[in-house]
DNA sequence: GTAGGGTTAG
């Protein structure tokens, strides 16, 4: 019976993929002797999530008889890896090849819009959903226009969305907290979180991470603490660094250095570059060039080719009217530059970027009707 | 036996 044949493979190249073992699951692939578009899609979907779309893409377009699931999976896999411009590409490739989407590609196109934060691209797949005849109250489906929505700069939408869900979930919350701290609302941020708790919705890491920042960035200490406690004690959700580095900011950005750098050197495992990071901008912010210069140093060791920290040693000097030393730094900024631009990675950044800006441009000056 | 929503800097 070939057909059972081909389930047993493909089922055993998912649990390659699923497994994170690519280099089996390919070698399956490579040696069974028939092969449909499960496996396709099961192995494109092993290249996007290790991030290598370039092999994906290879296999995607190799395949003949492509159906929703391979789109789909080429579709998110580029959301995945941060370049919504090429999901959006291959989704208005797919609707000129007459097949239609479904919920979970949607799903996708909408991160890529709120990655883009295109707000013509976000009116057409709102209004392109409403008149679909797919199930808008599906809780993913609701996430990501809402998601969409606030990213895009259409926060009285999102909240429309919101408050006509009947059961919001985690991710809602989340997706609409997010809003709100986007566009500077930490108090709705705050309350939103209270009024989730009371719906009994349990937070985890991310939902943490979420209103951390956001009370960081509104300057809401006491709050930010008392969440900080709660998380540790309340949900036994042991802080993450970035957790950390959370605080550090939120105690940086209120004046509190002293109580930000103890709380670094109380950390339980070693602080990564985001905290000390934090840190600085903090001593930046408060002009602090003692403890700044002490960072900086630091930082440089950790990451010598990120550009971002010698702007900020060198603002701390221009506030103290250090010229001298400001000009040193510059010139060692430039250099970080130089090197991040000579290493390949970056270059093959810069032209993923670069073409992302293209597709978003051709996006807004598209008609979506 | 295949694809899906939320987080992190200055």
């Amino acid at each position: 019976m070939p057909t059972r044949n081909v389930v047993s493979w493909n089922a055993m190249i998912d649990g390659f993929v699923k497994s994170g073992n690519l280099v089996s699951a390919r070698k399956l692939f490579d040696e069974m002797p028939e092969r449909n578009n499960i496996s396709v899609t099961s192995l494109i979907d092993g290249y996007a999530k290790a991030g290598d779309m370039a092999s994906a893409r290879v296999l995607f377009e190799q395949s003949a008889g492509k159906d929703v699931f391979s789109w789909s999976a080429m579709i998110t896999g580029y959301v995945q890896n941060g370049r919504p411009g090429e999901a959006l590409k291959i989704f208005l490739e797919m609707l000129e090849k007459n097949i239609n989407p479904d919920e979970v590609i949607m799903v996708g196109l909408m991160s890529a819009c709120s990655q883009l934060g295109s707000l013509t691209l976000a009116k057409w797949v709102d209004s392109y959903i409403a008149k679909s005849s797919m199930d808008v109250k599906r809780a993913h489906v609701l996430a990501a226009l809402i998601d969409m929505n606030a990213k895009c700069g259409n926060m009285e939408r999102a909240v429309v969305l919101f408050e006509s869900m009947p059961n919001r979930d985690l991710i809602s919350y989340c997706s609409m907290m997010q809003g709100y701290s986007i566009h500077g609302l930490g108090v709705k941020v705050v309350e939103l979180f209270s009024w989730m708790l009371n719906e009994g919705i349990v937070p985890d890491d991310v939902a943490f991470t979420v209103v951390l920042t956001s009370c960081s960035h509104a300057g809401l200490v006491k709050e930010g603490n008392r969440y900080f406690g709660m998380m540790k004690n309340e949900y036994s959700i042991a802080p993450s660094p970035d957790h950390y580095a959370c605080m550090v900011d939120l105690l940086g950005r209120a004046g509190r250095l002293e109580e930000a750098y103890e709380l670094i050197k109380s950390m339980p495992m070693e602080p990564h570059a985001g905290a000390w990071g934090a840190l600085l901008g903090a001593c930046r912010l408060n002009c602090d060039m003692e403890l700044g210069e002490m960072v900086a140093k630091k930082l440089f060791e950790m990451e010598p080719q990120n550009g971002g920290n010698y702007v900020l040693l060198s603002n701390i000097y221009a506030a103290a009217d250090r010229w001298a030393d400001v000009s040193k730094f510059e010139w060692k900024q430039q250099l970080a530059n130089e090197l991040e631009a000579s290493s390949g990675f970056s270059q093959e950044q810069q032209r993923i970027a670069n073409r992302e800006e293209l597709v978003k441009e051709k996006v807004e000056n598209r008609d979506f009707e």
